[in-house]
DNA sequence: ATGTTTATACCGTCCAGACGGTACAGTCGC
DNA sequence: GCGACTGTACCGTCTGGACGGTATAAACAT
């Protein structure tokens, strides 16, 4: 049905890229629970068959999304720095969902967030969760000397995660530009 | 074997309130994934019968630790509005896991998060993560009287509990107690 | 007081379905 | 011909849940 026989297999558009999606998609939707092989497949409009050849066990789908994720952490993290607003503007902007960072790095982080559990693979998406906070703490404290007020700004960052995870980003009527815009004013008071 | 037809059914120490205990710890540790019918009932040191008496569903395994969580939530809220240091201190100190709120709130809304996912239970689960956020928030605004300031205050709270559901709490080096201090800085500054 | 019934609090077994994974034959485009 | 698939047919394991049974305590009737 589709184009079949291409090269450049992990390209977007390609199958085994849209594999990954799908998954990312229904790990956030429905969680670990309801992304089964049948159903990302499904999701992925390829068969069950065509996915077990690009990623031949769950584990190495789940190892598929975490190079991705290191792959998207790397790429945001540059883009970080070279903002021009600043790396805690990009931050705070990207940490909400209207404006995602543009690599889709908050969707993968969501998704692995999912499947971050107890032992076996969980713990493997668990380290890499630290190396990307690690990486963007570090991005952070290239432009706020105070380690505790870099931390602090994060902190923000991952509530706001949090809150996408849930749902409910917007709680009290406060919009995140407010917020935005209190943290800046505090980080300019504390230089 | 133990004392067997006895009243009070939801005590603490009663079969009933292990199998949350148990339903909770697995959540946390391992996930949904984890969190089997079968192994809750092992951990809970129960019959796989015995805990289908108490909750005669999956469904309504989840309908009691939501039950808990608002419980508890409830309780949280009145402690945090009596604590002789403060709203915010108190909210401070029990959303890191050390010092988890007396009443076990802390574990039971890890354990929420875990099985908050897209539709049907786990719709109920968000529904009512929304409303303990929005307790906490209203008892912080209580003394916070900015709003803005108030939800900085609590994304920082979600934040230290992500960091919890990932393992990784301590990243740079800086300590939870340094974090407080620095928020009440922030806070006595722009009163 | 004694026997009967009822409710509570479990235990242990069984089963249908879902899930991850395998195997393999065939198709399509470069 | 080779890489990138599709599609179908399976298999073993695990899971949620149904079911029937058992022990104890309290309420009631006589």
């Amino acid at each position: 049905m589709a184009g079949r026989g291409q090269r450049n297999e992990n390209a977007p558009g390609s199958a085994r890229d849209r594999v990954l999606d799908a998954y990312e998609t229904l790990l956030i939707e429905q969680g670990p629970g309801g992304a089964t092989l049948d159903a990302v497949a499904a999701s992925a409009e390829v068969s069950k068959g065509g996915l077990l050849y690009h990623f031949n066990s769950k584990e190495s789908l789940v190892a598929g999304l975490l190079e991705r994720l290191r792959d998207r952490s790397a790429r945001d993290a540059a883009l970080m720095r070279a903002d021009p607003a600043g790396a805690v503007a990009y931050y705070l902007r990207t940490s909400v969902p209207g404006g995602g960072s543009p690599v889709g790095l908050t969707r993968t982080y969501l998704a692995t967030l999912r499947i971050a559990d107890g032992s076996g693979p969980g713990e493997a998406a668990r380290e890499t969760l630290a190396t990307v906070d690690a990486d963007g703490l570090a991005a952070l404290r290239e432009e706020i000397t105070d380690p505790v007020l870099a931390w602090l700004v994060q902190l923000v960052g991952d509530g706001l995660y949090l809150r996408t995870l849930t749902g409910a980003p917007l709680t009290g009527g406060v919009s995140p530009d407010e917020l935005h815009d209190a943290l800046r004013t505090i980080l300019a008071d504390r230089s």
